[in-house]
RNA sequence: UCCCCGGUAGCUCAACCGGUAGAGCACCUGACUGUUAAUCAGGGGGUUGGGGGUUCGAAACCCUCCCGGGGAGCCA
């Protein structure tokens, strides 16, 4: 009896006989020698069959094997420096567990690869393809590296709630739901809450999915996506800035020391990657204004930068660059301003660099009661319901500053695609719920 | 919400000035003892997104609706 063995572990198994349990990804054949080229969710692996060292039965079978289907092979595993993979089986027996037939995704040829709106609506067979396979490892791997990292410098998890009892930054932009005929929304931030969970145990972070409604369609937004906020009491806009910096250079390391296959089936070029060192480029405000003018583009102090400036910004540097302190007016009321500048606010944005765009957004947060106060006002916010919220400046109130990383421009941009849909595993795009 | 582009075989595309639908891949059949997107030979496969109009004649031109993609704004 073969042991079950997953194609990732076949290098120590050479000689023996083993059974893999999987699908068939493709098949070739030569007249008396065949190939299968099986998956088995670990990996890709060849298994070759030779006309007369299997019983005429079983070669015979060998035409019935559709792509898709799924299979149980017995073989003998044998070093073989043809093969991708070191490695290769010899075939003793195989079984069919299901005939798939005409799998709906073809046999992807370069000249040949479906349009998105095929590929989209059947995305539960999608997941299959080698690209989205090595896509949703290294997501994998960088969920993982986020709880590690956290962990080694000691933070707490905190799970912020999903469903909200009102809005943070205006309801344009969230689902609403009936929440026993009072109105609720999905969140779009968890930041408020571990604002309050900072105070209870210094250093916390959330990790969990964040809704917003708005009604964008690029290579950069999706209506639900993974956000990571990090929110640590007695900490100011440099200290934030420092921690952000390394967070991301790890993010890149881990990645590339554990998914260096995943990375080369993607066709990323590394060289970017193994530049991801700190210190990054940190840049004002101000100065980002000044390289977009030494560039000859149209920009006013006091707009928010658009796709174009951001990629003309981190074209300027081979790190992500950190561009801080921007105009008070186009940034949300909990922000501290900046007691040397009070026309700008202790914030910090990051932008990955190749164009990739905004990955990070920051701040030191208000921290004084009336100052905290005076801005609900200013921005006519229903007072009443963050009564909570100011709660936290007149019980010991401190200096803390938080972020929040979006993980699929991350994915994105460490994995070098171009659109965030690809990055998740079940997107939820505009209008676009299925499957 | 706005601005562009597109919809022809299962997939990717072609079809000249409007003249009556064609290729590669996939699939099926056959050949081939080392294929790496195998190759070679043969075969089946179409209400050209829907509706209306112009015309002797429409995949093509016009109107309209539907669907898809790209971008802008907003943001992570």
């Amino acid at each position: 009896m073969a042991k079950w063995v997953y194609i990732e572990d076949l290098k120590s198994h050479i000689g023996e006989e083993v059974e893999i349990r999987g699908w068939l990804y493709n098949k070739r054949s030569s007249g008396k020698v065949k190939f299968l080229i099986l998956r088995d969710g670990s990996g890709f692996v060849q298994s070759v069959m030779v006309k007369g060292t299997v019983p005429d039965e079983l070669f015979q079978q060998f035409k019935d094997l559709t792509l898709e289907s799924s299979i149980v092979l017995v073989g003998t595993v044998r070093e073989e420096k043809r093969a991708p993979g070191g490695v290769e089986l010899d075939v003793k027996d195989f079984k069919i567990i299901q005939k798939a037939v005409d799998y709906p995704i073809p046999k992807v040829r370069e000249e040949n690869i479906p349009d998105v709106g095929v590929l989209l609506p059947k995305r539960h067979l999608w997941l299959r393809s080698k690209k989205q396979w090595a896509l949703l490892r290294i997501r994998d791997t960088i969920e993982k590296a986020i709880e590690d990292f956290f962990h080694e410098k000691k933070f707490v998890r905190i799970d912020s709630p999903i469903l909200t009892p009102s809005a943070c930054e205006g309801t344009t932009t969230l689902f609403k739901t009936d929440y026993f005929g009072e109105p609720a929304y999905l969140s779009q931030s968890g930041q408020l809450y571990v604002e309050a969970a900072c105070m209870a145990h210094g250093k916390v972070y959330c990790f969990g999915p964040t809704f917003r409604a708005e009604k964008s369609k690029t290579r950069r937004h999706l209506m639900e996506f993974w956000m990571v906020e990090p929110e640590i009491a007695f900490f100011e806009l440099d200290d934030i800035m420092a921690l952000s910096e390394e967070f991301v250079e790890y993010l890149v390391k881990r990645v590339l020391n554990e998914r260096e296959e995943e990375l080369s089936i993607l066709g990323r070029d590394v060289k970017k990657l193994e530049k991801i060192k700190r210190p990054f480029a940190r840049i004002t405000y101000d100065d980002a204004v000044r390289i977009l003018k030494d560039r000859k583009m149209e920009f006013e102090w006091g707009d928010d930068f658009g796709g174009d400036e951001e990629t003309a910004i981190s074209e300027a540097f081979e790190t992500p660059v950190i561009i801080h302190r921007y105009p008070a007016k186009i940034k949300p009321f909990y922000m501290k301003r900046d007691p040397d500048n009070p026309d700008v606010v202790l914030n910090m944005d990051m932008l990955a660099p190749e164009g990739y765009g905004e990955i990070i957004g920051g701040s030191q947060r208000e921290d004084d009661y009336d100052t905290l106060l005076k801005r609900f006002e200013e921005e006519n916010l229903p007072v009443e319901d963050y009564r909570w919220y100011l709660d936290l400046r007149k019980y010991g109130s401190v200096p803390h500053s938080g972020f929040g990383l979006g993980i699929e421009r991350t994915i994105v941009w460490i994995s070098g695609i171009r659109h965030v849909r690809e990055s998740i595993p079940f997107p939820r795009l505009l209008e676009k719920i299925y499957p």
